[in-house]
DNA sequence: TTGTGGTGT
């Protein structure tokens, strides 16, 4: 990779007191324009209505259809439609589209049913979490994420109210994604007239195609073999509706991307129409380095009125400061935005004009043979640097500058990025599976299988908490936990409070933490944090710190204002409200009584060492690390979290996270004595290396 | 000893 930094070596560093006047660092004549690269598109205005007949014939014809299209091509809103009018959503069958996000499901059901001029929740609808939006018996088309389509078949294992599924935005490969295809080959063997449609922007379409491709299978059916469809995949390609994006790449390696992409906005700026501008950096550290970067030289700019306007992109802002990018510059003035990857799929932002792509971005590796996540700063494959380019066509002709050159481009980037469920831990993967009868998991047809060792390491420890036999079964336990919307040792820890009588406070804790942030994130105002964090600080650990807070929210009659005052993000505890309705209601279902303990807090730690007792580890003799009891790692605790400086002998965390160290957060204290009273079996082999107590 | 890419049930 040229002279870009790999992960792991030391930060670029960047001197805030370069200047950037003159932009003569790193002016646009540096960039070299390679128009064979470009990303060449012309404006059609009904792109995909022109290949109707096409789709259908090829949906009757084939089980499986491959659809590549952008987004915007029409492929989510018309396709389904199209669908239905040829008589797939008819005798009380529908047809599913499912997303990866929320909003899409809820946005595009609502643009639909506004095409057909029915009203949402009628014959168009949608289902998410918290929010199912269908009639039973109207409904024919439903948009739905493709979580809740894995979770409607923990009751409907053949989904056989569904004569259509159309997979969209297959090409991002979440885990959701990865597993629904695996699921609906099976589901197909079962049903060979189930119709699968894949969609995708810009997948290597052979590769499902081919993973889809079952015509060499030996195939029983007993009804009329002729009616059912050939199973060879069909594919068809759908051209977008997006501008021509001209590509250009930087001559040199650049040493910095961070310092390179300040002088780059200010040259687009200078030189440049006007257009807004989106920069792709790898995480808020950058981004709020880059943006007060940019606002010092936006401010010594010579006339203000064509001035620049530089605002954060980033997950962790509240909502309200991540709505500004939506709102347009005043007159005369450029609009800089600083992104982390939530531009590259989450966020829209129209107007953009210029992508400046730093070529990095975090991404999270799970190593399954210290069973630790990392998040490491990496180079972001082709396909990626391709959606990022495309954010600049989607209002008029763009330009992209890549911070990386053309050869770094075509021998060193991947194609795609590595799909996330080989880069991920497997328990909750798992356990769906095991909970929808997959018993072979080893054996489960992939798309991408993830590494033996990670699933070994899942099922070790979905083992080690009694949801599994030792012939890989689950067990009652088990049955109970997949349930949960949990991940499984929060859900062990929600049905372990029953028998601590602590089961409403269990229940915020998993709710709490099931939630990103808490906390705002707002840079220069980390002392703040931390004080509005103390205030909330008890010595039990964050677990109960969370229920103090929760507590203190409800206390407030669940202000926004209160929130404020306190650096809470109030999406995130609306949130939370939310979670604990379900989580309360799934353990009323299963017979439970939500009995409180009244704020007798040993109970509520039992509670979480019965869930997390995998994750127990002891103070060492020098007093300043803690080592997991298993895999024996040595691990710090947070500075997040309230037990940071303090030194328990025993606690039990919920999540680690690698960045220069091994650091636990959301930490609570333990007991050698409980860990043995939750896990006798589980401790009892370890007696002898680890000397409990 | 010091810090959270992005989704979702």
């Amino acid at each position: 990779m040229g002279s870009f930094w790999k992960p792991g070596s030391e930060r670029p560093t960047y001197r805030p007191s370069v200047a950037f006047r003159g932009d003569e660092e790193f002016p646009l004549g540096l960039f070299e324009d390679s128009s064979h690269l470009s990303i060449e598109k012309r404006r059609h205005k009904h792109p995909i209505y022109k290949h109707r007949h096409e789709l259908l014939y090829l949906v009757k014809a084939h089980a499986v259809t491959v659809v590549i299209g952008e987004t915007g091509c029409g492929k989510t809103t018309q396709l389904p439609q199209y669908l239905s009018e040829a008589g797939w959503a008819e005798g009380g069958r529908l047809i599913a589209c499912t997303q990866p996000r929320r909003i899409a499901a809820q946005t595009v059901a609502l643009r639909v049913a506004e095409e057909m001029g029915v009203s949402v929740g009628a014959e168009v609808g949608y289902s998410i979490r918290f929010e199912e939006v269908t009639t039973p018996g109207k409904t024919r088309i439903k948009f739905l994420t493709d979580g809740v389509l894995i979770r409607e078949m923990m009751a409907d294992p053949l989904l056989s109210k569904y004569s259509v599924i159309m997979v969209d935005e297959a090409h991002e490969r979440s885990v959701t994604t990865d597993v629904l295809l695996g699921l609906l080959k099976k589901i197909q063997k079962r049903r060979p007239e189930l119709r699968v449609i894949i969609a995708s922007a810009t997948m290597d379409a052979t590769n499902v195609a081919a993973f889809f491709d079952t015509s060499a299978e030996k195939f029983k059916a007993s009804a009329a073999k002729e009616s059912l469809p050939d199973r060879t995949p069909g594919m068809i390609s759908v051209e977008g509706r997006s501008h021509s994006v001209r590509v250009h790449y930087s001559i040199e390696p650049v040493p910095s991307y961070l310092l390179a992409s300040v002088s780059t906005t200010l040259s687009i700026h200078k030189l440049e129409p006007p257009g807004d501008i989106l920069l792709f950096l790898t995480g808020q550290d950058d981004v709020d380095a880059a943006v007060q970067l940019l606002t010092t030289e936006a401010e010594q700019l010579p006339r203000k009125s064509t001035g620049l306007v530089v605002l954060p992109l980033y997950a962790g802002l509240s909502r309200a400061d991540q709505e500004l990018v939506f709102r347009p510059a005043p007159q005369g003035r450029r609009k800089v935005i600083v992104s982390t990857n939530i531009a590259e799929t989450s966020v829209t932002i129209p107007g953009i004009v210029y992508v400046i792509d730093s070529g990095f971005s975090k991404q999270r590796f799970y190593n399954p043979l210290t069973d630790v996540d990392a998040l490491v700063v990496a180079p972001i494959s082709r396909a990626s640097a391709e959606q990022r380019a495309g954010r600049a066509g989607r209002m008029r002709p763009g330009k992209c500058f890549r911070l990386y050159s053309e050869d770094t481009y075509c021998n060193d980037m991947k194609a795609e990025t590595i799909p996330e469920i080989q880069r991920s831990n497997l328990v909750s993967t798992v356990l769906q599976l095991k909970a929808l009868g997959i018993d072979n998991i080893m054996r489960f047809d992939w798309l991408a299988p993830p590494s033996s060792e990670a699933m070994i390491r899942a099922l070790e420890l979905l083992f080690a908490i009694g949801v599994l036999d030792t012939d890989a079964k689950l067990t009652p336990l088990g049955h109970q936990v997949a349930e949960f919307p949990l991940e499984p040792m929060m859900a062990k820890m929600l049905l372990s409070s029953n028998s601590y009588s602590c089961s409403p406070e269990a229940v915020t804790i998993a709710a709490m933490l099931s939630v990103q942030s808490i906390w705002v994130s707002s840079k220069g105002r980390q002392k703040e944090l931390d004080d509005a964090r103390d205030s909330f600080a008890v010595v039990e650990g964050d677990h109960v710190t969370y229920l103090n807070v929760y507590e203190s929210f409800l206390r407030a009659k669940q202000s926004p204002q209160w929130c404020h005052q306190h650096l809470i993000n109030y999406q995130a505890m609306k949130t939370v409200v939310d979670v604990r309705k379900q989580l309360s209601r799934l353990l009323q279902q299963l017979g439970f009584s939500l009995k409180s303990c009244d704020g007798d807090t040993k109970c509520i730690l039992k509670a979480v060492t019965a869930g997390f007792f995998a994750h127990a580890a002891e103070l060492e003799p020098s007093g300043d690390s803690y080592k997991l009891v298993r895999g024996g790692q040595r691990m710090y605790i947070h500075p997040s979290s309230v037990l940071f400086r303090t030194t328990p002998k025993w606690v039990v965390f919920h999540s680690v996270m690698v960045t220069e160290r091994m650091y636990m957060r959301e930490v609570a204290v333990t007991d050698s004595d409980w860990l043995f009273e939750v896990a006798p079996h589980y401790f009892d082999r370890r007696r002898r290396s680890h000397t409990l107590g």
